[in-house]
DNA sequence: CTAAAGGCTGACGTAACGTCACCCTCCAGC
DNA sequence: GCTGGAGGGTGACGTTACGTCAGCCTTTAG
């Protein structure tokens, strides 16, 4: 009735390894230890060992198997509550998978958007941003943006492509942060929203009123808004979100 | 425009941790370390880690994004391949929460199947088995039942409870390896069908024959089979197919 | 000049074992 | 009685991506 660790392992189908990792962790001692160090295994332990197995292709990890055991009674409680994790987890899945296909989408094909176009546009179509803002919120919102131009004046191709490589990397991980269910208010979101802050300053030294204007431009403005959905479709009024919020809590604008 | 550890861990939004980690696993160097050891990172030291961060929020784990950076060119198909992980891990989680649900479900209320009936309803419904069996298969097949019902004569209810027990989560677990694909023949599923044949035998000695006849028998008679679908609704089949695979594979038997 | 920041280097902990490396014990055959 | 091989045992490192001390050294502000 008493085997050894080897013809446990064959008859649950584990390694003899993980029988004794589940003896050091207290999971599953044996019946019986002999004044040689072997192990023995008796019915209960066995019949402890299936739980035990059971639980783990669960995903039950094993410290919370060893607590279901303990205490038999609220078993279920407790695979409720794992489920529970399991589908969040699953969710997470699904939002990390769906970032990636984006991603696979903006970093692949998509030439229609040309590269220099990038960084929410900014660079090659300043100037009709500029009007925009302009012409919406009067003359002294687009001001800066003389001082901007002259400072990306020698700027080549070469230049124009980096930084709209990184711009369109920044609104990829803007869409990341939005798929996990982040809110374009919370901590996190402003954090990345800061990267997106310095990247307009480069090319138009915006302060906290253009840049909270800028949040209405990029959805109204039919060239920004396509710009930024061909990241990511539901980008736009959650980015429009989060630079406003940028604005208000880091840089300080207010309405009055 | 060389910045410290933690303004770079503040920008990005990274702890500081983080950065020495990455640098000590060579994933992102510093651009300059001062002679008193200090890291000072640069502009492109920055870019680097904006994309180090864009892969890392998708999941794909650092060695795989330090090969990515390294050759640029092949970043898509790497992508490509990351997702197809992404979707299977996806499909094993669905395939574990499907477990969880049945386990939910055979563990929690389910009173309808009682519970001396379990072990397949080996237990108690033995006669009317042993009645389906031998007038399926000759007197023969059903013969060793006697010595079994012997065997089991001073069990009380609290024996029949703990067997009953038992058999229920290993069907649970036949249906979580049925679940996430595992076939009827292969060897992870012979590996449980041996606990099932144990469990088989220790109430009635069923030889290689008695054994795969209880294949088909469990799939026909409309008891069994309502036991086996009560734990998981597509059960019967496939465990009626692993029963007749571990009588031939391991028992040797055939049907000459 | 001193104290508070902030930087640095180890080193352990985490999950669940796989994989050596090295040593001991039992049993069968000679 | 001896010996070889199967099978038992105990460390201890490797894996993932850092968090969290502990202890020591610079730089900077007052």
């Amino acid at each position: 009735m008493e085997r050894t660790v080897s013809q446990v392992a064959r008859l649950a189908g584990v390694s003899v390894r993980t029988l004794r990792h589940y003896d050091a962790i207290g999971l599953l001692p044996p019946g019986h230890v002999a004044s040689n160090g072997y192990r023995y295994y008796g019915r209960a332990e066995l019949l402890r060992l299936q739980r035990i197995l059971l639980l783990r292709e669960l995903d039950v990890p094993l410290p919370a198997i060893g607590r279901i055991l303990a205490e038999q009674d609220d078993e279920i409680a407790a695979l409720r509550d794992h489920r529970e994790q399991l589908v969040q987890e699953r969710q997470r899945l699904d939002a990390v998978i769906g970032s990636v296909d984006r991603t696979l989408q903006g970093l692949s094909g998509d030439e229609s958007v040309g590269d220099e176009e990038f960084f929410a546009g900014l660079s090659t179509k300043r100037s009709e941003l500029q009007e925009d803002l302009t012409e919406r919120f009067g003359p002294g919102v687009g001001a800066s943006f003389e001082a901007a131009v002259r400072a990306t004046d020698g700027w080549g191709r070469e230049d124009y492509e980096r930084m709209a490589d990184e711009g369109r990397r920044l609104l990829l991980r803007l869409g990341a942060a939005r798929a996990r269910g982040v809110l374009p208010d919370s901590p996190e979101a402003l954090k990345l929203m800061q990267l997106h802050y310095q990247g307009v300053y480069d090319l138009w030294q915006a302060d906290a009123t253009g840049y909270y204007n800028l949040g209405g431009v990029l959805l109204d403005n039919a060239d920004q808004r396509a710009l930024i959905a061909s990241v990511d479709p539901e980008l736009p009024p959650w980015l429009s979100a989060a630079v406003q919020a940028y604005a208000i809590r880091k840089l300080g604008y207010s309405s009055h």
